[in-house]
DNA sequence: TAGATTGTTAATCGATTAACAATC
DNA sequence: TAGATTGTTAATCGATTAACAATC
């Protein structure tokens, strides 16, 4: 159990584990990793790292800890955090209203948008104000990240000014790559290339 | 000159090339690999690996023809495919009307929604029709990819809807793992994941 | 020929898997 | 003790990088 870094791929079978702990009855104390492994069609040992990395280790012959891994788990998921939004088109105004994020505890507080010139409410009442009230409300609620929804041509000074507000991470929705000092932590979803992905995927599998 | 297979982390270059030979004034003729890297950042040997497996090969003293690379990158990215969408929520709704698809020469042709009872449309003019019409439209207009952007509940049925009705590969923003015969290929975004992963990464950095 | 540029072969690095040793 | 289960060490695999050989 040495390692503390948790690699993205790592990260993403998380959920995964939580899925299935939380379907055992509630008298199951423990678990072993052979068991979890057979249910996932994960393998035994990938298991095991996962599970030693991510919420420590187990006892032979016993297995691990139901409530711990439950426990561990979650709390690499679930730590507060605020964001942003720049940019209320239909994807950001989808984010905004999206109510998947609070399981993770991520908080999206509020959507700024050029375009709108005095606060407006979305479908789930969150708040849409103008870009202009973005300095304020940042100083007020010092968001972390900031979520990046608008065209292509606008993305770059959004990420300026998310990074002038004190926000610490970008996530962006524009399909181009942003420039910034690197301590700005930035991650790119481009979901019309995921898609494109996979139908490049499909059609070499046709061909096989 | 030997790998046809794409990776994906490979295929997420081919746009930051394809954006980049576009900028360059349209009598140049030929590009060096050198070149390349340098402007993006990444290593030589990585560009030509990669222009070698997506486009052929280069001439010594020369470099690559900036027509032929273009031309090998866009029909990467190109060809023509058809998808349909289960769901019309804030996400369904945003996917269907998003413009950013087409560059990929993916039709989102229409979405479904069991809570719709007469064919209705988008903001954009797209139909969006009861799910029982799914098997017609799909015998009629035979699209390839099926989206899913319903509820966690509903993500399996609408799978096996979809998979029933021939679709062959599947773009799920569900947030579980989907079974389904193993020549339906399957690809999941879980957005609120994908931030939770940022938030964590963002965490860590802040720690050193 | 000399030099710019390409492509290949070997080394590195991280994630996964297989074989094994340790523990209760 | 025997056996179930854990954790570790070595092997594999794919992506990236470094060193080098080939070409015009």
């Amino acid at each position: 159990m040495q390692k503390t870094e948790i690699s993205n791929v790592a990260f993403r079978r998380i959920p995964v584990y939580l899925n299935f702990l939380k379907t055992l009855p509630p008298e199951t104390e423990n678990i072993s990793a052979t068991k979890i492994a057979q249910v996932l069609g994960f393998g035994e040992v990938q298991v095991r790292k996962d599970l030693g990395v991510l919420c420590g280790g187990g006892r032979p012959k016993i297995g691990y800890s139901v409530r711990a891994l439950i426990c561990g788990l979650e709390q690499m998921l679930t730590c507060d955090c605020s964001a942003v939004i720049i940019g209320a088109g239909r994807l950001g105004k989808a984010l905004l209203d999206s109510g998947g994020f609070s399981d993770y505890g991520l908080r999206i507080l509020a959507a700024f948008d050029f375009r709108v010139s005095v606060p407006v409410c979305s479908e789930q009442q969150k708040p849409i104000f103008p870009l202009s009230e973005l300095p304020l409300f940042c100083s007020r609620y010092q968001p972390k990240i900031g979520i990046i929804a608008v065209p292509e041509s606008a993305a770059q000074e959004s990420c300026d000014r998310l990074a002038e507000n004190g926000v610490k991470a970008i996530w962006n929705f524009s399909p181009c790559s942003l420039r910034a000092s690197p301590d700005l932590l930035i991650q790119s979803e481009n979901l019309p290339l995921s898609l494109a992905y996979l139908k490049l995927k499909m059609i070499r599998s046709f061909d096989n």
